[in-house]
DNA sequence: GCCGTTGTTGCAACTCATTGCAGCAAGCGG
DNA sequence: CCGCTTGCTGCAATGAGTTGCAACAACGGC
């Protein structure tokens, strides 16, 4: 799973607190807005690994200001989006999953029998990846793509 | 759309006719109705090629008949779906997409700049599949398969 | 042809996500 | 510190899809 030599993944790298920590300049560089509600939203998002569905993150947001509301969230995670800073893909049932810094760049396998989940790590995909592109010149977005089947033991 | 007199791509061969016909007696087969209701999509989905979303097939219903309900519809798309008779994916916004015979293995390519769509065959799709049955064990239901990207016009 | 079993329907309520719009406020210039 | 511009928020309405439940009706049996 961890490539060779690869730090643990704990909980905020120095990096990874820095990335966050630019995201107010990368809003106003682009002459957007540094507003309570996103400092909230962003918050959250510094908390999470891997993925969260949009309601997921609107409950989290709620805990901590239960004014929260869900359309300033979906608008917020779309202008990160822009930014790089999530990505975004759709769970077996089509619903919203952001995928969060540092891990963006992945893909979901999920079993539709037992309902188990895996990424589909860059070089996992990397397969898929090629040959879209080779037969197509198509560029795929690894972090959208949710494939959807039977694992091993289910089969 | 189609130019008249031009006889669009074979309406109904014989053996999707005998496909559609059979599915009052495989559901019977299975201790299931066949209600006014099912007739009434199997109609509307037996002269549907390729796909449709499930808010389509309900305003195609309706057209039939307004007082077709939602609900109805879509549990009869998921009977339709255990039968092997119409299979559902998930567009690039993850809405609904149903696969209809005799079309239904195949996935979906998305260009997210132009909105342009191609389907990924069977055969195209072969490597995918291969991959992760090689990777995981893994058995891919292709036609569950939506890759979003940008197309080869579009980088 | 009527009856009973049980799969289905219709409906209402609910979840997730999106959109239009009017009022609000972040952040710049003075 | 103040005012202005314009990006953002809150809200209400809308659309897609799902679920629980009571009433209904297919259809096999008698």
């Amino acid at each position: 799973m961890q490539p060779d030599g690869s730090p643990p993944r704990s909980e905020s790298r120095a990096d990874d607190v820095a990335a966050w920590e630019s995201v107010r300049d990368r809003l106003r560089a682009r002459g957007l807005r540094w507003t309570p509600q996103r400092r909230a939203l962003v918050a959250v998002l510094s908390q999470t690994r891997g993925h969260v569905t949009g309601a997921d993150l609107i409950e989290r947001c709620r805990e901590q200001d239960p004014s929260t509301i869900p359309s300033t969230v979906y608008r917020t995670l779309d202008v990160l989006e822009d930014l790089g800073i999530v990505r975004h893909g759709h769970g077996p049932d089509g619903r919203e999953e952001y995928h969060v810094l540092p891990d963006a760049e992945h893909g979901h396998l999920h079993c539709r029998a037992c309902g188990a989940a895996w990424e589909i790590t860059k070089d996992e995909g990397a397969t898929i990846v090629a040959s879209l592109e080779a037969a197509r010149g198509f560029a795929v977005d690894l972090s959208h793509v949710t494939i959807v089947g039977r694992c091993r033991s289910c089969r």
